[in-house]
DNA sequence: CTGTTAGCGCATTCAA
DNA sequence: TTGAATGCGCTAACAG
């Protein structure tokens, strides 16, 4: 194909990469040349040649929560139109999993390695250290990032959710969540909560969490649960939207009045809490943000800066009806 | 590294690929200095030298709809344990980005693509054709795949939501769904409800379609419209779970009871139709099934078959209460 | 502006 | 069972 344009093999890998001065009729050459022959420039060897490849590792901790599909959609979306290819992998929360992943994402020398959080094993942090690669962490600011966090304090996200639901006039509150274990987040909300009812010498009237991971169901059986219990409840905060559907979904099958016999307050905002007979009041957290941000700060720039950043895309309440 | 182990570069290479005999007490040596120094191998390299990675190459048209994220599920579960990798493109439903995306992946060298249907530009048909990666064409399987289908007939399951909602005594059955152009299974299940209808001298008598893609929020507004123009109906077949989740969301809000005075039917089977007060009538379509089986099937042999295979995951219908 | 030269870090021969 | 030699296809540095 060099010898179809009459020129170097070199001066077409600086057509394709577009470096260095080339002169337009050599340049049109070549690229005739290349779309004749349909040549696929092979990335392995350009990697190896360069010491650093298009890639940029994505390490998600699930698939099966709609936050993280939302979450690699903006990181798409901040990729487009870039050369830059996402390598994902998923933890299911284990960070043994995660220490793994990054391993095998930084044998291909990715330009950026994207993960979720501030927790990683000893092991994995000197890994993301010692390698000069570009490291984003997401969806939490509440911490000092390795190079780069992106998202929102979900302490505060916590402690607004706590403030929207006094002033509304509901001073007895309950909790409903899943497994803080797997997700530190939902336990820095919980403590918001608390803190900001702690703040006007208000407590939780009662709580309830499930084992595993969020969902409609377990969110259903949750609040059908507490209820159960007979505390007298005006609000339930829930730790995401998925519980909180699922708790609008039981008091529909219920009868009981939302929001005048009880209040219920979720958190991310999703579009099905939109969807409802009564939107859920909840707080949007932006994931496609998030992402579409990292990967577009993280790439501007090959090398970190001297330290650490921190992006906060904020939250906003969403009213609703149910609250 | 080879030196701390007093072996040459090339054996410490054989201990990490498993590859060749090796002496026990050697390869404890290697181990030993392996983890001592931290050694991550460089892919890049062993992908050059070998012409052939352990990338997955992923094309997926969209991550807005949960259905992809689960097929993405199914195919890192049929992944995990291995050391092949992922590597993810999303076309919105776009040919052209489809084709671009292909070219993309294939620069990698990678053990296998997979992406959804069987719609390509005559060229990505060609690039597929030419390079001798394993090609897996998802969810569908009412055509001849290039190497291998895994899905289901979306034909068949319209078929069969017909005779389900004949069965149940519904004859005035009316069809609410979105865009056809990007989502062309949504159409064969079209075609197939209304073959089935047709078999026993039935017609739609009403039939509402959205632009864009399906929702839940534009499923509840295609329902009110429908409803609103009179027409008489008994049962509506949706194009999928979300609008029919729509439509059930609009029948709790306008009071419309669900099945007496109208029977709702969506596809998928997602989670949240079986959250609902009346778990939702639909078809279970085994996403996270098609997407590990293909990625199974394809890493079992390096090589295509002489004639392309097709995995029937099949479906089946999810009763629920609302039809 | 373009050509030349020399590796990048492995896997794959072939010998020993 | 191990070592030595060769080259994968490209990019980087330097000349010209």
């Amino acid at each position: 194909m060099a010898r179809l344009a009459n020129v170097s093999e070199n001066t077409v890998s600086r057509v394709i990469r577009d470096k260095g001065a080339i002169a337009p009729e050599t340049r049109r050459r070549v690229i005739e040349a290349i779309d004749a022959l349909g040549y696929v420039p092979n990335r392995a060897a350009g990697s190896l040649a360069s010491s650093s490849s298009m890639i940029v590792g994505v390490i998600l901790p699930s698939l099966s929560n709609i936050v993280f599909p939302e979450l690699l959609r903006g990181i798409h979306a901040g990729l487009a139109g870039t050369s830059y290819q996402p390598m994902i992998g998923v933890t299911d929360y284990d960070l043994e999993k995660e220490q793994q992943l990054i391993s095998s994402l930084l044998a291909w020398q990715p330009a950026a390695i994207i993960t979720t959080g501030f927790d990683h094993t000893d092991a994995a942090r000197r890994m993301l250290e010692a390698s000069k690669v570009r490291v984003g962490e997401l969806m939490d600011i509440d911490r000092r990032p390795i190079d780069l966090a992106v998202g929102l304090s979900h302490r505060g996200a916590g402690r607004a959710m706590a403030r929207h639901l006094m002033r509304r006039g509901y001073s007895k509150i309950a909790y409903v969540g899943h497994d803080w274990d797997a997700d530190r987040r939902a336990h820095a909300r919980y403590l918001g909560l608390c803190e900001g009812l702690g703040d006007v010498g208000l407590a939780l009237v009662a709580e309830h969490r499930v084992d595993g991971p969020s969902s409609t169901l377990s969110g259903r059986q949750a609040l059908a649960a507490i209820l159960a219990d007979g505390a007298e409840i005006e609000a339930v905060a829930f730790s995401n939207d998925d519980m909180a559907v699922g708790g609008y979904l039981h008091c529909l099958a219920a009868a009981v009045p939302v929001p005048d016999r009880l209040a219920l307050m979720g958190f991310n905002g999703l579009e099905i809490g939109q969807a409802l007979p009564k939107p859920l009041a909840t707080v949007l957290s932006n994931r496609f943000a998030i992402g579409k941000t990292a990967v577009e700060t993280l790439l501007k720039s090959p090398d970190r800066a001297f330290e650490p950043a921190i992006i906060d895309t904020g939250f906003s309440i969403i009213d609703g009806a149910t609250a």
